[in-house]
RNA sequence: GGCCACUUGGCGGAGUGGUUACGCAGCGGCCUGCAAAGCCGUGGACGCCAGUUCGAAUCUGGCAGUGGCCUCCA
């Protein structure tokens, strides 16, 4: 079966063929390391971590890179507020991040590189485009000259003249041009900074991804994905780097997500409008919310909302409840993904899709033959989004909070006795109040 | 101003030139002390206006609305 990608590149679904056979590469934009990360990072990560999924299913071996951008002046500005070093931000947030992918079931990409420790490739990176004349030396920065790349505005769609110098950032006076964007920038001796043939200094945002793909994936990649939001300037500029100084296409699929909103707008770290994975998985289990990011297509915009999430906790309950005892007599290795899911995910993640395919295999269980066989199907397929991670006897896609669960053992206890007393007016009353705590009760 | 998306039932959300998407919620039934779950059944939709066509929600054009990007962002 042939797998379908959408490439924001060429702007058409394309049949994904990877340059080596057998391998395949593939680089994620991963998160700067300044604060707490909001439902929209997770989303990226949900949804590059499932793409890894399906192509370590299709392929032999893939190489999957996600990085951490531990060096920016937002990190810096943070580390300056709450009087600590950089490094106590980098690290406290990259820990967090860690914590809240992993209870989204986002699997650790197989390499995950940090910015500083590539400060040598970077600078190595610098030099090339400067002898071949595609960066220039001005006032303490080296910049990319974006005039000497006749590629540039190719992902984006945009022409340089189209676009209105200093919309939003004024341009500053070491650039050429307005479009030139920095290579490397100076540091004073109070900021984290490193030695360069161009004095004491930190890289640019977008270097650090043209010269860690390059250290860990080569010269051309079949998969660069990222946020919408990082198509123009972010990966426009990782291309002009990359093509200037490697002589080759830095990728052949550029693979987007779409944004999430709050009611009509963008979430967004500048509008503070986001609502942190932190605080949401305090209130809803991560399989819930992964469902929720996994019910939209990837590339459409999905406004978040507490009904999603709601609606997604019942949807898994179900799902759990249809392969409640059959799941317990299967082992993971014997489960396959269903043919219809796997076909759904083959053309460009239709995930909306493949999870129709997979309630429709839940509902065929109760009223099977074949329980056992359709529950491994319904696993290997779900697996694959990196749903139905628990066994049905967990009861941790309920929606509960870890402080109520003795309450809420007492309750059901007293139900229960109320129950064989059949004083029911009791037990009705204790159901309502488990319902409100988001219990749900089941008899039988 | 330039460029790019999107618009499907109460809500979420796929897809297709003619036939049920699917999920949540609703309604009717079986089951149950009553519920829930499960099972059976069921109503309800394709932004607006033209065009192409035997037939358009699907293709084409126009319009409207919403949103994104134009050097902070996933």
């Amino acid at each position: 079966m042939d797998l379908f990608l959408y490439n924001s590149y060429t702007r058409k679904k394309q049949i994904f063929i990877p340059v080596k056979d057998d391998s395949v590469t593939m680089y994620a934009c991963g998160p700067t390391v300044y604060g707490p990360g909001h439902i929209g990072n997770g989303r990226s990560a949900i949804v590059f971590d499932t793409l890894a999924r399906v192509l370590r299913y299709k392929y032999k071996n893939l190489i999957y890179v996600r990085n951490i951008t531990d060096v920016d002046d937002k990190i810096i500005n943070t580390a300056k507020e709450e009087k600590v070093e950089t490094s106590f931000v980098t690290k406290k947030f990259t820990e967090e991040y860690h914590n809240d992918f992993a209870r989204l079931h986002v699997l650790p990409p197989d390499i995950e590189p940090y910015a500083t420790d590539h400060i040598t490739q970077m600078i190595d990176f610098i030099k090339i485009l400067i002898k071949n004349g595609n960066a220039y030396f001005s006032e303490s920065h080296v910049l990319f000259n974006v005039s000497s790349f006749t590629g540039y505005g190719e992902l984006s769609g945009r022409k340089t003249e189209d676009m209105i110098p200093g919309a939003r950032i004024k341009v500053a006076s070491y650039k050429k041009n307005p479009s030139d964007f920095v290579l490397w920038k100076p540091s004073p001796n109070n900021e984290v900074g490193w030695e360069s043939p161009w004095g004491r200094g930190r890289p640019g945002w977008h270097l650090e991804c043209s010269a860690m793909i390059k250290e860990h994936l080569g010269e051309t990649i079949d998969i660069h994905g990222g946020g919408e939001d990082l198509t123009f300037p972010h990966h426009e500029n990782e291309i002009a780097q990359s093509v200037c100084c490697n002589d080759k296409p830095l990728a052949k699929f550029w693979i987007h997500n779409g944004l999430l909103r709050t009611n009509k707008l963008k979430m967004s770290k500048s509008l503070g409008n986001f609502i942190l994975m932190k605080d949401l998985l305090k209130e809803y289990d991560g399989e819930a919310i992964r469902l929720a990011i996994l019910s939209s297509h990837y590339r459409q915009p999905l406004i978040w909302s507490s009904d999603l999430l709601i609606q997604s906790v019942k949807t898994l309950n179900k799902l759990y409840s249809s392969i409640k005892g059959y799941d317990l007599e299967v082992s993971k290795d014997e489960c396959t993904p269903d043919k219809k899911v796997l076909k759904a995910l083959y053309d460009d993640l239709n995930t909306p899709k493949a999870l129709a395919e997979i309630f429709s295999i839940s509902k065929k269980i109760s009223k099977s033959e074949n329980k056992v066989e359709l529950t491994q199907s319904l696993i290997g397929s779900a697996n694959l989004l990196g749903l139905l991670n628990f066994s049905s006897d967990d009861k941790k896609f309920k929606k509960t909070s870890e402080s109520n669960i003795d309450y809420i053992k007492d309750l059901i206890e007293e139900r229960k006795i109320a129950r064989v007393k059949k004083d029911y007016l009791e037990s009705d009353r204790i159901r309502d109040i488990l319902i409100k705590l988001g219990v749900e009760i089941n008899d039988n």
